[in-house]
DNA sequence: AGCACGCCGACT
DNA sequence: GTCGGCGTGCTC
């Protein structure tokens, strides 16, 4: 008799294992590991991945079932595949089954075919690759974007903000044309290299470093704004082509811009490069999945959940802005792709390229450890000297909107100079809150412990942790006054005031506000780019990746509330920003200034880093996570759990507390979460810690198999974060 | 998570 | 008499 071990897509912590019926017994020598079957579950049926095919169950006779069906020829997960998933379910404490889920494009989560996939694609024609004069913009444009990648698919297309309107009228005109393309039409790895340029002696000594490391490796390539860490990957990848092997390039949410592809597909031309992000369709990450799986496909670029894309050769990983916090999952299975990245690398005996100006303290304490190979590039190409740092003291400053006039003076002599001017303020909306003048009554969220900012422009206030929106009162909810004022800043009321301050200057703003249709973020950049704007305002978006090369002044509005929060990592999460930010100035030519406004310009941490750069400023905070006894030192799990009533929420991570057994834990809570209610749930949190990674895990692999049977946790909703990177 | 079973309140 | 509320328990 022979039975299989199988996941399934069940929040349950264990396995399951089935019968092969004898009809089937004639396949069964052909059931291997990674292969999908169906199975009867409770009154359900549904698709299970085989583990292990095995002689002997624990599983008593009268409750074991068979299989229904084997749907796989062959396995489509690789043994070395599904222990890099095994890995990811007992690292993060979660259902195999659940995780193998998450991890499959969703046509192979219910059992479909995975060879039966089709995908639209546009090329140019040869009428087409001529690049004729048009009249219409965006359907030039179009072209040209064809021209730089050769052909992309539409729903990528659609993603740059070309519209279907705009392809079909090209298809009428026999510019373009749309092909469906299989996925057994597999192409061979033959790369071709583009012009490159000669590297200076630091990116030199990183190439040669990582090009002749043998097996698993992992490098951080600590590299300041614009000294060339992308040259760098470019010239390390194409070794890798040259053996034949695939990559992946695993890049923040927002890194995806076709910039940084169009550079990929020009270096390597005749490489098949592919895409990994959100806004794929099923099919295409069906046949993305299936080309790397075949070796069809050379390099992908992707965001976080590319980490779990299957390769035949993988030859190299890099994951390039390391310290981003879109690399870490915040729901659900709470993986971390630079983490998984370095699990991978060691899976497969290959190096890993961690890249960053500002790298994360967990990254830098492995590199000052050994654990990690550091390689520094500090040499800026296009700038000979750094940007000047300025803090400005607010206290017994005049100001409007939060500037400092001598700060209107600094950005009035910038643009005086013709250059361009960036005002940093990490707020959207015209003002956090609503004040009521007479009373003291201010604008809250109903269902959350945090207010309602206020957005002048739709007429809204919007809670901006659940997202609920009403009309903004005219009176005072409590005492019925009119008199009721904005208050605080964002990025809205930063734009309205610098528009009637500065009224022949084009101001732009950028924010998830002011960027919400599709191609409108690339719209306001190709104006900046083109000059059209002079003074842009706006949020982290404007810090991450962008070049301004006119810009000579970046203005950072409110530094404070990084300095002095709950949350351990808010001074990394500043000093990260700022230094990004200032990154954004002086790219062309000469240094450029950035002034940063607070009240606190002695801030050990403010001086360190505005002295001596974020290299230091990272050493010196890493030595004070070691004196607070804090990540990366230590190692941290938290346990969140939100429920309708404090009572229910508390009692259940109290009873969690005594779990028994394993020393050298340290265990802090129930506390409340630094937002106690949201969406009219109550949330609170255990902080556990352990100096030693094993202790850690092994009582929260205790602490899971007790949460199983425990009835209080029935009652909550509750959340294991392992190696959580904030604390809401 | 689903889904069934089970034991109490207001309906034709 | 029964439809249906969601508390409890199980899934190889």
């Amino acid at each position: 008799m022979l039975f299989v071990e199988v996941a399934i897509k069940v929040p349950l912590p264990r396995t399951f294992d089935y019968k092969i019926d004898e009809q089937l017994t004639l396949l069964s020598d052909s059931i291997t590991p990674g292969m999908r079957v169906l199975v009867p579950f409770g009154n359900q049926k549904k698709v299970a991945v085989v583990l292990a095919v095995k002689n002997s169950t624990e599983v008593p006779e009268n409750k074991i079932k068979t299989i229904i069906d084997v749907i796989d020829q062959s396995p489509i997960l690789s043994a070395q595949h599904l222990e890099l998933l095994s890995f990811t379910a007992r690292y993060y404490c979660y259902p195999l089954g659940e995780t193998i889920h998450i991890a499959l494009p969703s046509a192979l989560r219910q059992g479909e075919n995975p060879d039966k996939t089709s995908i639209n694609m546009v090329t140019l024609t040869d009428k087409g690759a001529k690049l004729p004069s048009l009249k219409a913009k965006t359907q030039l444009n179009l072209l040209k974007q064809l021209a730089q990648s050769g052909k992309s698919s539409l729903t990528e297309l659609k993603a740059l903000g070309f519209n279907k309107k705009t392809i079909d009228s090209l298809i009428d005109k026999e510019l373009i044309t749309q092909t469906i393309e299989h996925d057994n039409q597999w192409q061979s790895v033959a790369p071709t290299v583009g012009t490159k340029p000669v590297l200076n002696k630091e990116q030199a000594v990183a190439c040669t470093t990582i090009n002749q490391s043998v097996g698993f490796k992992s490098f951080l390539l600590e590299g300041v704004t614009g000294s060339g860490k992308t040259e760098v990957y470019l010239q390390c990848l194409e070794e890798v082509l040259k053996r034949g092997e695939q990559a992946l390039v695993l890049v923040p949410e927002i890194g995806l811009t076709p910039q940084t592809v169009n550079r990929f597909r020009r270096r390597f031309p005749d490489t098949p490069i592919m895409l990994w992000h959100s806004a794929l369709t099923d099919n295409e990450r069906l046949q993305t999945w299936r080309f790397c799986e075949k070796g069809s496909c050379a390099i992908v670029i992707g965001t976080r959940s590319s980490i779990f894309l299957p390769f035949l050769k993988l030859g190299m990983l890099v994951v390039d802005e390391e310290h981003d916090s879109s690399f870490k999952q915040q729901d659900t299975l709470r993986y971390h792709a630079r983490d998984l990245a370095a699990y991978r690398a060691f899976q497969h005996k290959i190096p890993l390229i961690l890249g960053s100006a500002t790298p994360a303290l967990e990254t830098l304490h492995k590199a000052i450890n050994n654990k990690y190979q550091l390689l520094s590039l500090t040499e800026r190409a296009q700038t000979a000297t750094d940007n000047q740092f300025k803090l400005l003291d607010m206290k017994g400053q005049p100001d409007q909107a939060g500037i400092a006039h001598a700060s209107l003076a600094t950005m009035r002599q910038h643009l005086n100079r013709g250059k361009q001017v960036m005002v940093f303020l990490n707020r959207r909306g015209f003002s956090p809150t609503l004040i009521c003048h007479e009373c003291g009554w201010l604008s809250e969220c109903n269902r959350c412990s945090t207010s309602a900012t206020f957005h002048k422009a739709i007429g809204q206030m919007i809670c901006h942790h659940c997202g609920e929106q009403h009309q903004v009162p005219h009176q005072c909810p409590d005492c019925g006054s009119t008199q009721i004022f904005p208050n605080g800043k964002g990025t809205e009321q930063i734009e309205e005031f610098l528009t009637s301050e500065f009224p022949d200057t084009p101001v732009t703003r950028i924010d998830r506000d002011s960027t919400r249709r599709k191609g409108s973020l690339e719209k306001a950049l190709d104006e900046i780019n083109q000059g059209g704007a002079r003074i842009l305002v706006g949020t982290q978006m404007l810090a991450k990746g962008h070049h301004f090369a006119d810009v000579s002044l970046v203005l950072i509005l409110d530094v404070d509330s990084g300095l002095y929060s709950c949350d351990f990592r808010a001074t990394e999460h500043l000093a990260q920003l700022v230094t990004q930010v200032a990154g954004r100035a002086g790219r062309s030519g000469e240094p450029g200034q950035v002034q940063l406004q607070t009240h606190f310009p002695e801030h050990p941490l403010l001086q360190d880093l505005v002295n001596n750069g974020y290299q230091d400023f990272a050493r010196f905070a890493l030595s004070e996570r070691d004196d607070a006894d804090l990540p990366p030192i230590t190692n941290m799990a938290i346990v969140r759990a939100q429920g309708h009533s404090i009572k229910q929420v508390v009692d259940f991570l109290t009873d969690l507390v005594p779990v028994n057994g394993v020393s050298g834990i340290q265990l802090l809570g129930p506390i409340p979460a630094p937002l106690e209610r949201v969406a009219g749930m109550y949330r609170f949190q255990l902080h556990i810690q352990a100096h030693d990674r094993k202790a850690l895990h092994q009582y929260l692999a205790q602490m899971v198999d007790y949460l199983s049977t425990s009835k209080l946790a029935q009652k909550v909703r509750w959340s294991l974060d392992v190696d959580p990177i904030d604390m809401i």
